[in-house]
Formats: structure tokens, C-alpha cells, sequence
DNA sequence: CGTAGCGCCTGCCGGC
DNA sequence: TGCCGGCAGGCGCTAC
């Protein structure tokens, strides 16, 4: 479900309504998520004050006035609800927080998870930066970092698709598989090029391409595919603007193509063959 | 070392 | 109507 701008919708959900809030309690229903719910959650966050979230890449970092900061990350089903009323416990929630805002107001968060390959963590702040999963990001899209030179440097002499590359949490992270397709159509790259052979007038078209894609993605609210619904219940609207993905066998925007589909490393990727075309030489072999 | 593919989970949808 | 295969927005781990 969630990518970028989806975490950054979320995040900013969660920001608007908990920021300075004091926790009052956490029950855990299901800790069972990709790792176990870390134990310690329960007993030590409790009567922290909460400062203001933020994201790196699909992740979202809570930090408390305690030097700790609770990490959340949505996987491929998670979602977060949002109330000042009370919210029934449903199947696949597996946490509840109750904080109290400023206004003395009650506020619950709920983590939901079908599929469960989200996790939760917490720890000590200044390990943000060496925890396993953070240390190992690329740089943030919408940031400085992320430029046409970075991005030549790191494709040079590599032997792997661009699609492969743009899912790569290590190069950029937060793109997922509904943006990497969209933004390599508005590239008009090939998803099977080699990062190799990729030019300087391409990288820079790439490079345009995600910070365009993502902002307006953000700018919609994310995009709603199936269930996805930000924590306050609206869904995103970034569905009607998708230009390739989910449009298999119809017409491309830009001509009368029909768009393609392929499976490859087991997810799929929509794209036009007229308009993302490139000499066959190029093509890795299917 | 870099890369490809598997597997983790549950639910839903389309085809028979 | 019911069953079954395929598919789903992520990502770590393992084998090569």
C-alpha cells in the first residue's frame, strides 16, 4: 500500500494531531508483525510527551521528549487510524495508542496490518542513524541530495534495470512499484533499460520525473488503489492521475498505444512501448 | 562483491 | 454458488 507519498500523507496525519500530545496508554493486541513488537513499547513510552514526526523514505520516526523514538513502518498493507472519538478495535489492529493534545483532548491511533509485513519499533534516539534498516537508506527524492550527478554516479557501470534500480531503497528511498512505473513513463524510459547505458539527458529527465511524480502524488493525498485511506478516512486522490499503472490494454495518454504490462522479479510494471521505446541492443533479454 | 529470486502473510477477485 | 489460482502498494534473506 504505502509509498512515499502515502508515509508523508500518514506522517503528516499523525503530526497535525499528536505533536506535543502526552501518551496515557498503549495496548498491544497482535504483536506479531515482520519482527515482533518490540516489549519495552509499553511500559517506557507511556507519559512521554511526543515531538514532531517525520519521515525517512516509507518510514516514520515518532521521537519522544524521553530521547527515545518509536519507528513505524506500513509494509504492503499497513495503515494508521486517526480519532478524537473512540475507535472499535477491528481484525489486524495490532496497537492502540491513547495520547492527550494540549487542548486536554483525547486522541487514538490505531496500527493496522493485514498482511503484517509492517513493523514497529522503539529505541533510543541518537541510534536512529545506526539502526539496520535506517543506516541503509539512499537519498531522500525530494531533497538536494537527489540530482542528476548523484545518479549517474551511482547507475555507472551497473549491470541492472532501471525499474529494478528506482525500487532500490538504497539509491532513493521511498519509491515503491505504482511510482516507479508512473515516473519512468514520464521519463519516456524504457523500465528494462540497463542503468548503464542510462545518458546525462536521461538521468536528468529521471531525476525531474520522481521529484515531479512524488510532489503531486503528495500534493493528492496518495493514491488509493484498493483500501488505502489516510488516517482521517478520506481516500487519496492521486488514482485518477496514474498514467500508466493499472492501465493495462488501454490507451496511452500521449498516443494510441495500448498500454503494456510485464511481470519481472515478481511485480509488475506498466509502461507504453511507443512512447518509452529505445534500441533493442539495450533491451535485457526476457 | 552484486544481483535474482524466494518467502513472508491475508484477502480479494476473476474464471471455471 | 464454491473453489482455486493469481495477484496485491515491501523488503530481508539466501543462493549463486
Amino acid at each position: 500500500m504505502p509509498e512515499l507519498p502515502e508515509v508523508e500523507t500518514t506522517k503528516n496525519a499523525l503530526s497535525n494531531f499528536i505533536t506535543e500530545a502526552k501518551v496515557i496508554e498503549v495496548e498491544i493486541f497482535k504483536e506479531e508483525l515482520r519482527w515482533p513488537i518490540n516489549n519495552n513499547l509499553k511500559s517506557d513510552i507511556k507519559n512521554s510527551i511526543i515531538l514532531n514526526p517525520f519521515r525517512l523514505g516509507k518510514y516514520i520516526i515518532v521521537p519522544t521528549d524521553r530521547n527515545k523514538c518509536l519507528l513505524l513502518h506500513l509494509g504492503m498493507s499497513g495503515f494508521l487510524k486517526i480519532s478524537k472519538k473512540k475507535i472499535k478495535v477491528k481484525k489486524h489492529d495490532h496497537v492502540k495508542f491513547t495520547f492527550l493534545n494540549t487542548k486536554h483532548e483525547e486522541i487514538y491511533v490505531l496500527y493496522n496490518d493485514t498482511r503484517r509485513f509492517g513493523f514497529i519499533d522503539y529505541f533510543d534516539n541518537d541510534k536512529l542513524n545506526e539502526h539496520f534498516l535506517i543506516k541503509k537508506l539512499g537519498v531522500e527524492p525530494l531533497s538536494l541530495d537527489l540530482n542528476t550527478k548523484y545518479l549517474l554516479k551511482k547507475f555507472n557501470n551497473r549491470d541492472v534495470t532501471i525499474k529494478t534500480s528506482l525500487l532500490d531503497q538504497k539509491i532513493v528511498a521511498g519509491i515503491g512499484n505504482i511510482y516507479a512505473s508512473e515516473i519512468l513513463f514520464l521519463s519516456k524510459i524504457h523500465p528494462l533499460l540497463k542503468v548503464k547505458f542510462l545518458d546525462k539527458k536521461m538521468a536528468n529527465r529521471l531525476c525531474k520525473s520522481i521529484k515531479y511524480i512524488l510532489k503531486k502524488a503528495i500534493d493528492k493525498g496518495g493514491t488509493t488503489i484498493k483500501d488505502f485511506k489516510n488516517p482521517d478516512g478520506q481516500i487519496g486522490y492521486f488514482k485518477q492521475d496514474l498514467l500508466v499503472y493499472s492501465r493495462k490494454g488501454m490507451e496511452c495518454f500521449d498516443c494510441e498505444k495500448h498500454i503494456k504490462m510485464i511481470n519481472f522479479s515478481g511485480r509488475a510494471t506498466y509502461y507504453c512501448k511507443k512512447c518509452q521505446g529505445f534500441e533493442k541492443k539495450f533491451l535485457k533479454e526476457i
